[in-house]
RNA sequence: GCGCCAUUAGCUCAAUGGCAGAGCACUUGAUUGUGGAUCAAGAGGUUUUGGGUUCGAGACCCAAAUGGCGCC
């Protein structure tokens, strides 16, 4: 019988990996980015849009579905992929996070997590197990295990919480039964390196079908990131998907792809983009900006997604100041189309072997922009309005 | 025609005769295992006009303008 998951390893570049992950519900090729679905739906845009654009992998939480609808109901749909109608793969993140993030009065012990609701304060308990039962019933391709993300930079809580998150790590692996569906384990370990290292250790020893580095992009600096993925990466399996966690903007992308990562989901794509925040290879252009009232150019002149192709900044930012949903959406498609091209990008340069090269110019040109170009941009609209 | 009330930032409104402010709007930032939220910073004033009282007036007095209400 055909593995329902199979990592295949195409080409290495320096520490940079090429590679495609088959799943049930069809192979991601990667590095990949998951733009994030919390809710089951990835804020103002339909199934169909995630295709457009390429998508071939997107995120679910745990926290939230099982606090509502309820993970039962869902599962009586068919699952999350009949539920939300996207037969693309699914990863849900286990709800660790969440409940540290959102939840009230939270009480952690060896055995689980206690909390309260963020949506009525009602009272709840994860533990490895019903974390590993709600994830099963919600049916995603890839499950995570339930963890605590703890502050990056404190390490005695740091030593505590660690061995805690590995036993989790053993019951959830113990605990998960579906053999459709991959577990992945999470490092933990913050910006130690030795904790790090301990904490692959242990984790691959469980043999878990891949791996997440969880706990980043917390509060540390970009330099403690990507030094803390120098000294992680080369401790996980090789031959198993590495998943960054909750990263990244597309300079965060391109470093970690740079130091052995092959996948990532994030909020802030789709988040800015709410706010305006417009992704474009020449850095972030905030469309509510008074420059643009009067601009016809498309947000990023050879953009081929649908918002580029058919519409003015003029217009855009017409829609966001006046808060029409549209606006939201159009933003959406764009920023989410951004990351996906992206991460085709990488990609090509991995299979021609230039990406270190691609690394180069694109944050050169990503980052100058930001210092350089946008200001250029904003005194030849400063001086117009003197004028 | 007479009487009463009002007039302060783009809007809605504060401000014992003693430094002219807030909310919204506007201009910029921020946003990393979701937050259409929120946070931070900034700009914005001949207090309707003209006189007067006072050491000092957005406030008190006189007149005008504009708006609202009431009464012949």
């Amino acid at each position: 019988m055909q593995p329902a998951f199979v990592f295949t390893l195409h080409k290495t570049e320096g520490a940079a990996r090429l590679s495609t992950f088959q799943t049930p519900h069809g192979p991601i090729q990667m590095p990949a980015f998951a733009p994030v679905g919390t809710l089951a739906n990835v804020k103002t845009l339909e199934p169909r849009d995630l295709q457009a654009a390429g998508c071939e992998l997107i995120l679910a939480n745990t926290y939230h579905l099982y606090l509502r609808p309820g993970h039962r109901l869902i599962e009586k749909f068919g699952g999350l992929h009949q539920f939300m109608g996207w037969d693309g793969p699914i990863l849900t993140d286990s709800g660790g996070f969440q409940v540290f993030s959102l939840g009230h009065q939270m009480k952690l012990d060896e055995d689980g997590v206690a909390f309260r609701s963020h949506i009525d304060g009602s009272r709840h308990r994860f533990t490895p197990e019903l974390v590993m039962e709600i994830e099963e019933a919600l049916g995603p391709d890839i499950a995570m295990v339930l963890d605590e993300c703890a502050n990056p930079l404190d390490r005695n809580y740091l030593l505590q919480a660690l061995q805690r998150t590995h036993r989790w790590a053993e019951r959830c692996k113990n605990a998960h039964t579906r053999q459709d569906q991959a577990l992945f384990g999470i490092v933990q370990g913050g910006v130690f390196p030795d904790l790090r290292q301990e904490s692959a250790r242990f984790l691959s020893e469980l043999d878990f079908t891949g791996y997440a580095i969880g706990g980043l992009a917390v509060g540390e600096t970009k330099e403690e990131m990507y030094r803390t993925l120098d000294e992680t990466c080369p401790f996980v399996p090789v031959h198993k998907p590495r998943y960054l966690m909750g990263v990244g903007a597309p300079e965060d992308i391109v470093e970690a792809v740079y130091r052995g990562i092959d996948m990532f989901d994030c909020v802030l794509p789709t988040r800015i983009a709410r706010n305006g925040a417009l992704l474009t290879p020449d850095g972030r252009l905030n469309i509510r900006n008074a420059q643009y009232a009067e601009d016809s150019q498309p947000v990023q002149q050879d953009c081929t997604c649908y918002t580029c192709r058919t519409f003015s900044r003029a217009y855009l930012r017409h829609l966001y100041k006046a808060g029409e949903i549209t606006g939201l959406r159009l933003g959406t498609i764009h920023n989410v189309h951004f990351m996906l091209e992206l991460m085709r990008q990488i990609r090509a340069r991995l299979a021609a072997g230039t990406f270190a090269e691609f690394r180069t110019t694109f944050l050169a040109r990503y980052q100058m922009s930001n210092q350089v170009v946008r200001h250029q941009q904003r005194e030849r609209y400063l001086a117009a309005q003197r004028a």
